[in-house]
DNA sequence: CATGAATGAGTGTTCATTCAT
DNA sequence: TATGAATGAACACTCATTCAT
């Protein structure tokens, strides 16, 4: 009997070494060779489950997309409005190793997707899931009466998103200064304002 | 006497080339031989203006620094305050050619900086003038009771550069969901958030 | 299984293909692609078996000596004294092709040896083993009283030294004038005036 | 008035110049810039004075040849013999760092001349001159019965040019240990041997 | 399935040379 | 005469890719 091996899961494991090396060299350091030492196999072997270099990093990317989603879902399964929005915003900040190496990943494909329509196409990109589901737990929140209705679902939304990829951007840019502590304490700023002074704006308008 | 040509000159006019050149192709695509096919000049020609390509790099990305620099102190000589902070906060985004320019020449050097500590110094960057000229307009804006003081001035200038850098992040991802008019509404919002809320109406309420 | 190499052995197939190139355009001459062509391989093969183009170099020059050591020890392992010494000098001149090759290997180092601490250190040569050996060899037959003890061993062993570098410079400079029957006849010569003259010799014939 | 420039001194300026970067850089280390940064004058102005980088390396060698050729005239002028033998050895070996630069200057050729006919030839050396002149006072010293006339003088000069070179070259890769002081003692050797020995052979056939 | 030998295109860089001023 | 701007060929080196074993 030849060696059986899960080619899915031998995929899988691959990836997973692809985006360790995408986290601390970089796409423009991200060599087949250098790839292949952190798999600890031979170089070779990668063709064996990919065609092509970009076929590589296209899969390290949707793979990391795919258990993303995947989080999300288990962990938004029992939580509604407000809460489960609030557990979304903090699942995509680089809060701990596991989503810092996440949010690397996402950022050193930028400098490609920008020269190229087609890395900013639909087969490297998950598409944007993430605005959507925070657009579905903003109005979700509103409909509850946890967040002012005085600005659109979507609107608010956006601008959760470009708060997520900024402060996403700056803790990795200067870690220093924008350390963990700090992000998450503006981030929960962020959450206070969406709730009090509305709240009572709401109020007043009531009464 | 030889052909006069003004040194300082000729290498911006490089320079401005290669922020042609890192817009379009990024900075994996942008070669010697790319750069120098855009100036117009031979590959060669390079050589005499800079020492290496990181100093071509280098050299690209503080001149944009320092032209934009420049441009904030013209445009903030005579306002202040509130309106002086929209004017920066506009400024900063990609609302039209040249700024969306600037804004993807910032971009592709990201992938390398996360790769590289000598990348993220100061050698490369300019530091981070932006935010600290965010929260002395801000904190000036608070003075004059154009802003509340609810929040610190610094967390509010943060949240202002985590806005501008998120929405310019998805103005260049998702040119056709996010266009200028979009952005330019969402962060017209932001200030109107700013501003209306706050005054008087929490303190009434508390009343 | 890969196809199986003997990666020393290939090494050392290559290195012998550097020597050739080196013997006939020089040090200066000696290109990668130059190499590779002479070794009927493509340039980026010695990219295998070498990091560097000085590792070619070095790894050539120090291969050399090596397999010159090795032939000194079989040649000398049965002769003594004079004998033995004779063997030596004819052992490291220009006396046949292979001897010439290895001479023209040593002299292309030169430029770059005046040039470079570096390139004069024992990293690039094997030490002044052959002055080492000349000595030993010029003791032991003083000992057995086949050359005279007027003078040190050490400084005849830096005179044969000085002979043999000179002499070799002539035979590659001027080959047409210094041939190598004349290199031997000369080097007879050396031979018997440091055997003849100090023994009796020319009193008992004058008588 | 036009300035008027001495063409060949100026020439022989520059060609100064070229001596110094040979010695230091070796002949692989000399560029035309770093030539032209010796002299002192731009990269251009070599133009004016050579057709080529050849034409300047030919130039410089020859010069250095002429200038010797003339020393040697004056120093021989008033000696004869064995004194002039002595005074003409002595001046082609690196006791100071006038000669040291000479002999540089030639061993950083030799690179070259092993794989191009065209530069053993005589249109950069200016052919076997030393040879011929240690031979004629050779053989005016054996006249003068200063010296043994047991072997031909031609094989003699060999011998000493021989050791000259081979000296000269010992001398400049292992300073540290062929020190001026080393060298000149076994050269005022090479001269005892030269004389006191078959001295006492002719005493013998003379009573 | 896994290896690593081998390839060749593309890169940054150096440098002699030309030429208008 | 002297300059230095500009060229373009040649170089060492990197790396994704192919393929025989």
């Amino acid at each position: 009997m030849p060696k059986v091996v899960d080619h899915l899961e031998r995929r899988e494991e691959l990836l997973e070494a692809v985006w360790r090396v995408l986290a601390r060299d970089g796409l423009h350091g991200a060599t087949i060779r250098g790839i292949a030492n952190e798999t600890g196999w031979s170089a070779g072997v990668l063709a064996h489950y990919f065609t092509d270099k970009e076929d590589i990093l296209i899969s390290a990317l949707r793979l990391s997309h795919t258990r993303i989603v995947a989080r999300w879902e288990e962990k938004l399964e029992d939580v509604k409005g407000l809460a489960a929005l609030r557990e979304l915003v903090l699942d995509n900040l680089p809060l701990d190793d596991e989503r810092e190496l996440e949010t690397r990943m996402q950022l050193v494909y930028w400098d490609r997707a920008v020269a190229s329509e087609d890395v900013r196409s639909a087969k490297w990109r998950h598409g944007p899931t993430l605005l959507d589901r925070l657009d579905k737990l903003v109005a979700e929140a509103q409909q509850r009466g946890e967040i002012a209705s005085t600005q659109k679902s979507t609107e608010i939304a956006e601008r959760l998103w470009a708060l997520i990829d900024g402060y996403s951007l700056h803790a990795l840019l200067e870690p220093q200064r924008m350390t963990r502590a700090r992000l998450a304490r503006l981030i929960e700023q962020e959450f206070e304002q969406m709730t009090t002074p509305t709240e009572v704006g709401t109020d007043v308008e009531d009464v």
